[in-house]
RNA sequence: GCGCCCUUAGCUCAAUUGGAUAGAGCAUCGGUCUUCGGAACCGAGGGUUACAGGUUCAAAUCCUGUAGGGCGUACCA
């Protein structure tokens, strides 16, 4: 219907002899007296024009030649607005041809198989991942999940360093807590990790290996500790329904020798020097592609001979590279912000590509228990596990609570609140207005209606406003799928889902009220339209949910009422 | 100090990326109702979009400044 209407309005400005290159752009408007589809290109063309933007829209109209089928009227309003009336068997059509191939609808093929990778969650294995990891987790597989909607080939990928500085404290944590448990008095060192479980380590080592470990170093403790946590990790994000393609260690990075050679290309470059027995990289010098220009040279080379983090960052961003995605985006917490410019510009100096990476930044999630922000902090003990929430709360809710968010808006999780609002939340509604039609569709079947026919349906019976507004809620949503694709955000669907489920539960409720708004009627044909409205509902919603990664249940088992008697 | 992000109804957030009267949920108040699943629906109150300027037909949205908050600003990752 746009490309229509944009052809047609072009050729009303050429036939005013008015040039314009650029997309008309169409809105959806908000009020049906507005019509179906705006545009403002009269008050676009209005100034270099130097005409007056309602005369301009006159002489547009005037000028176009619209199907009647297609659209019955256009009208101006406001300041220079033309609106576009939709013929109602346009919505008609529309819904039978989204009937007809209900699969595909929504889906798209604009990713041509491209590969694209998604780095995300990368936490190292130094305790159980926090809430803002979870953040993280779930916004990386829902854009994953946008992208293969649209037909893009998605790797999802885990980086980490088992080997670091972090590592070590680790190891030693552990190893000190040992000791702790044998009866000895340790002095345990600021900024080690002080959580519970690094306790737990050490009993399980202790029970299986009883103090026959006393002469170790930190390296067995680290290597237990790491696989135990990383075992973790893996089963909180299986409970989440999240699965990685590949898991890249860091360490491969230096086996492999890609850093060397990283390093050797910087130095053959003349891109670093040396200073206070440091490797320094001339970033102040360098072309900033991404994010805010450096103001100071970067150390990749501490003066111990240890790299800094940004070195195996873009010696890892070059195997990416190598690897052929066609496009590359990583997710970090607002705590790299200031990273990832430092690697793609170092990348871009030695003359890689770096247009195709997308870098996108959540801010943080502040959790709030009794009205009190817990700070989270991974060295101390006082953090909530995405275990503990999802044991009261469930994969779906917890994962539509994060995403329902702008991924760059702060976000307050509130413990009290998202348990009390199984109760009354969003997650629910959008599921029962699923089940909902479960429920009719059964309830159509056991009458003797078979659900098939409905695709022979009189769809234009569809006349109550109730019926149009859905309809036209669903034909929305191929573009906002294309679009979630494009701009990489997850929360518009949430949306766009609580809209349609309240729309279904307007329509399903007005029924009770009405009779003659009921789906299953006494009139045959109509019932089938009915029915087979239901049916592209309950799907679309099913697929929204599905983008989502949350389940649509075709019944609701409520939770124990927690009703006085 | 500098950089990035944020500030919208009492609370949590939307607003098709510059469009028409800024919308939802929760909370408050009032209604529907012995259900094709009430985890529902309808209605009311609640706003100088933090503040001050600017850009233009049009600003919550873009620019400048101010205030407040978050994250960085490491030879931690």
């Amino acid at each position: 219907m746009k490309t229509y209407l944009s052809d047609q309005l072009k050729n009303a400005l050429s036939s005013l002899s008015i040039t314009y290159d650029g997309d008309i752009i169409f809105t959806r408007t908000k009020d049906e007296k507005f019509g179906h589809l705006a545009t403002n290109i009269a008050m676009i063309l209005a100034k270099p024009q130097n005409i007056n933007p309602r005369e301009l829209a006159q002489q547009i109209v005037s000028n176009l030649k619209l199907n009647p089928e297609l659209v019955t009227r256009a009208e101006i309003a406001g300041g220079g607005f033309i609106n576009f009336f939709y013929n109602p068997n346009y919505l008609y059509t529309q819904l039978a041809l989204i009937q007809k191939n209900i699969d595909q609808f929504g889906m798209h093929t604009f990713g041509q198989s491209k590969k694209v990778n998604v780095e995300f969650v990368s936490a190292n294995p130094t305790g159980p991942l926090s809430i803002g990891h979870g953040r993280q987790a779930v916004l990386g597989d829902v854009i994953a999940r946008i992208l293969s909607n649209a037909g893009f080939h998605v790797t999802r990928e885990y980086y980490f360093n088992n080997a670091g500085v972090q590592m070590k404290k680790l190891g030693e944590s552990v190893r000190l807590r040992y000791f702790e448990l044998l009866g000895e008095t340790i002095d345990f060192p600021e900024k080690h990790y002080e959580g519970a479980y690094i306790r737990d380590i050490a009993q399980s080592i202790l029970n299986k290996h009883r103090d026959s470990w006393k002469s170790f170093d930190f390296v067995p403790f680290k290597n237990v500790a790491e696989e135990i946590l990383f075992d973790d990790i893996k089963k909180v994000l299986k409970r989440l329904n999240i699965e990685f393609d590949v898991y890249f260690n860091e360490d491969t990075l230096y086996k492999n020798g890609n850093i060397e050679r990283l390093i050797t290309a910087f130095k053959e470059k003349q891109l670093t020097y040396e200073k206070d027995g440091a490797l320094w990289l001339k970033t102040s010098s360098f072309d900033y592609e991404h994010g805010p220009k450096a103001e100071n040279d970067k150390v990749i080379l501490k003066s111990t001979g240890e790299p800094t983090y940004r070195l195996p960052d873009m010696a890892y961003h070059v195997t990416k590279f190598d690897r052929g995605f066609d496009y590359i985006i990583d997710i970090f917490g607002a705590d790299h912000i200031a990273e990832y410019p430092d690697v793609l510009a170092g990348l871009k100096a030695l003359g890689y590509e770096t247009s195709h990476v997308r870098v996108l930044i959540h801010q943080f999630v502040t959790l709030l228990k009794e009205g009190e922000i817990l700070k989270m902090s991974k060295r101390k003990a006082n953090y909530v596990t995405i275990d503990e929430l999802l044991d009261t709360l469930g994969s779906d809710v917890f994962r539509y609570f994060l995403i329902m968010r702008g991924h760059n808006s702060h976000l307050n999780f509130d413990l009290e609140l998202a348990v009390k609002e199984t109760m009354e939340n969003p997650v629910f509604y959008i599921q029962n207005a699923h089940a909902r039609i479960c429920s009719i569709e059964n309830k159509a079947i056991s009458k003797g209606f078979n659900l098939s026919d409905s695709a022979n349906a009189d769809l234009a019976l569809l006349s109550a406003d109730d019926e149009k507004d859905i309809i036209q809620k669903l034909l929305e949503f191929p573009d906002l799928t294309h679009r979630l694709a494009l701009v990489l955000e997850v929360h518009p669907l949430t949306t766009y889902l609580e809209e349609l489920a309240g729309l279904y539960h307007r329509y399903q409720t007005a029924g009770k009220k009405n009779d003659a708004l009921r789906v299953i009627t006494s009139n045959h044909d109509l019932t089938l339209a009915r029915l087979a409205l239901c049916q592209v509902t309950r799907a679309v919603i099913a697929k929204g949910l599905d983008i989502l990664g949350v389940s649509a249940p075709a019944f609701m088992t409520r939770e124990e009422e927690i009703d006085t008697p």
